[in-house]
DNA sequence: AGCGGAGTTAAGACTCGCTTAAGGTCTGGG
DNA sequence: CCCAGACCTTAAGCGAGTCTTAACTCCGCT
């Protein structure tokens, strides 16, 4: 499925110029005019969304609202350079960045693209592993088969691993930065931990890789 | 009572021209050069709160953070011209305004005084967390089982948790926003007045939801 | 094989949070 | 001035959840 990209723009030049930029970088733009048709749709069906405000009437600001509380696509808006207050409300409804007319192609490309890799970067502190999302501000970390319910060490230990994605972690490290006593008392007080983690991941414990001799690794599926 | 206005900056050349660019303008300011200071005065002495998000550290954002659980104080925020992602995110967390560096002292004016005139023109008072919605400027709290009576304490920890709707907060944040006195004499007050807020809750209690070894979090019903 | 790092399991100690009950403080009315 | 009521705090017991330790097994490397 390619990067579909719903364009929601009243103006007939600027829409034509954006549907182009965007077919030109790979993307699959659909365009719609007006707001009554955009709000027909169905916000998950698209990557990203791009949205000019200053559609006639509010129809900018409510569309906005309705697609936040339907789903958390990444919503970009434009708004005209002088026109602060728009592109705040914008923000503060929920849209994810904003792009001020007039506008270079690959400055909006830009942006898209930045939507695209991190969704909701901005928003909410997010990391996502394979199949593991980890939400920092929740507290919380979900699978493929749903929430997880973590201790806090072991939570501690999974987000540390998240941040350092893809390299290898000492022991030591993830015993200081996870269990706050640097106990050497008991080296094997992080293997029981690291073992409880394992089972609760259930299909994603292999993520969760051995570094023989040194610690652990969390990383993408091959 | 005149116009005070709390200035967070920690560059002192650029503070003493905000400063003096308010004094002239007829407004009050107070300035604090660094975010430990600023921590610990209360958003609501102050008509508007103007914010520089460069503070050393992370300080900018998580004062933003903590003014905005506490209070509906307006927020402007300072932000470097081509730092756009700091703008997006001071905005998402809750600042009302955002100026640019450098900006001339006119526009600094205007916009402190726009925040003056339209104090909540973005936000509503009203917070809704699924079946509980919470009226900041009436003080009331309604479930779908009708309006129910909140003692001060009660109210304050409930709004708090649903300004930051859907975070993990810990319970050092909750006291220290709900609870004046830092008492760390007895940590089960806290506990108390969550357990009798949630048999008020009725029906609606399961989503104050306990995180094991952080605190609280206020979410949606799943 | 032998060594040492890693995994597993079970048990005990410990921490954390919920609840109930009992002071203690403040306020407004008699 | 005292009392009643509402509210906040403290204390203590309980149950559940969590961390650590220890003992043993398993595995990879040389």
């Amino acid at each position: 499925m390619p990067n579909r990209i719903l364009l929601v723009e009243d103006d007939e030049a600027l829409g034509r110029q954006v549907v182009e930029t965007l077919s030109q970088a790979g993307f699959d733009p659909s365009w719609v005019r007006d707001g009554d048709e955009a709000r027909g749709l169905d916000p998950d069906d698209y990557r990203v969304i791009v949205l000019d405000l200053m559609l006639p009437g509010t129809y900018g600001m409510d569309l906005l609202k309705r697609y936040r509380v339907k789903s958390e696509v990444p919503i970009l808006i434009l708004s005209a350079r002088d026109d602060t207050s728009d592109k705040i409300r914008g923000l503060k409804l929920g849209a994810d960045d904003y792009v001020t007319k007039p506008f270079f192609p690959e400055e909006l490309i830009a942006r898209v693209r930045a939507c695209l890799r991190r969704p909701n970067l901005i928003d909410t502190q997010q990391l996502t592993v394979g199949a593991i999302q980890i939400d920092l501000e929740r507290r919380e970390v979900r699978t493929d088969k749903g929430a997880l319910s973590l201790t806090p060490v072991e939570f501690e230990i999974l987000a540390m691993l998240a941040r350092r994605k893809g390299s290898a972690v000492s022991r030591d490290a993830i015993v200081e930065s996870a269990l706050d006593s640097s106990n050497e008392g008991s080296r094997r007080t992080l293997d029981v931990h690291v073992s409880r983690l394992r089972s609760k991941l259930g299909g994603a414990a292999p993520q969760l890789e051995t570094v023989w001799g040194i610690g652990y690794r969390l990383t993408d599926p091959p």
